[in-house]
DNA sequence: GAAGTCTTACTCGGATACTTAATGTCCGAGTCTAGCAGG
DNA sequence: CCTGCTAGACTCGGACATTAAGTATCCGAGTAAGACTTC
């Protein structure tokens, strides 16, 4: 069981367009070269996005992405939930129900405890991408990168905006 | 993004297994046929199991499975990546060394941030996972469900053992 | 009758097909820019 | 020279192949039990 790769396009994608003045845009082409995926299946992740109302896409030429938000007001939870989808990794299929020592009218009282159990685990997930906004992102990023690097990707990225 | 099916079966059969006395075995057959799913299959999960250290498989007729160790020493998360691998469930591209504008001798000095905000989620999971052992649940478990049942589907269950 | 042996049936374990989801690619609908013609 | 129009090219958006993972199944190796033969 593996995320998605587009959840880590997306989320890169979010950390880039952080950099741009307000109202500028980034086509999807732009995105891609930059981060060296196909255009065309990166596409799909930020048409994912567009839908989940993180990002809003503008057509025609100087057309593209830009952030639907700030960056304070969107968490990693939003972005991979909107690639991924909002099921849980874990889902109960019920087998209680085939134990053949049940009565035939017998209802199960609430969820199955395996499930209730497996299904905090996932909340706890959720939970730690949630306290992780976009902008709490970019401060760790001002400290993980060199100054110049971060210089040189937005002069480069802004170019092209 | 879904966990596999067999890992639902291995936490059931667990469970069901804490129920034996001590010594006993149940085949892959019975544990199918309670839980009403393919039998070849579910071996899969449980061969997992086996090799994973948490249960002991036993050739030969009146063989079967049974818990390698106390139920107050195997935890879910043991379960879970006995059957799903250790490995996280994000893994890292790397994409951001096909940013055009870096260096070319340029060295990552550690993780990408990205990944590393993610890593720490599913350490969150992983954490949850670990602080619930099988003795826990079963006392979950006999909250949930009522005794009438619970005492049916032990008898059920030893007979066959 | 008891002991040893042999057959037998049952178990797990790994190797093999099939189906679904993720990955990657393509083409069409819509829109803004830029050039061009006309006033 | 300015304004309006038109054509073009670029954008996103959804529909279509290809590949990997998950699902399901089968058959073989090994073992313990039980029946049989022999002493």
């Amino acid at each position: 069981m593996n995320l998605k790769n587009q959840v880590e396009w997306a989320l890169h994608c979010c950390a880039v367009m952080m950099a741009l003045p307000d109202g500028a845009t980034l086509p999807a082409k732009v995105l891609a070269e930059f981060h060296g995926v196909p255009k065309e299946y990166l596409s799909k992740a930020l048409q994912a996005l567009s839908q989940a109302g993180i990002v809003v896409g503008t057509l025609g030429p100087t057309g593209g992405y830009r952030l639907a938000k700030k960056p304070e007001e969107i968490t990693f939870l939003d972005i991979v939930e909107a690639v991924e989808g909002r099921r849980s990794t874990f889902q109960c299929g019920e087998i209680r129900a085939n134990n053949p020592c049940l009565p035939k009218k017998h209802r199960a009282s609430g969820p199955c405890t395996v499930a209730r159990i497996m299904w905090q685990a996932d909340e706890a997930w959720r939970t730690s991408l949630r306290g992780v906004t976009l902008a709490a992102m970019g401060e760790q990023l001002a400290q993980d990168v060199p100054a110049e690097i971060l210089e040189k990707s937005r002069n480069w990225l802004v170019s092209r905006a």
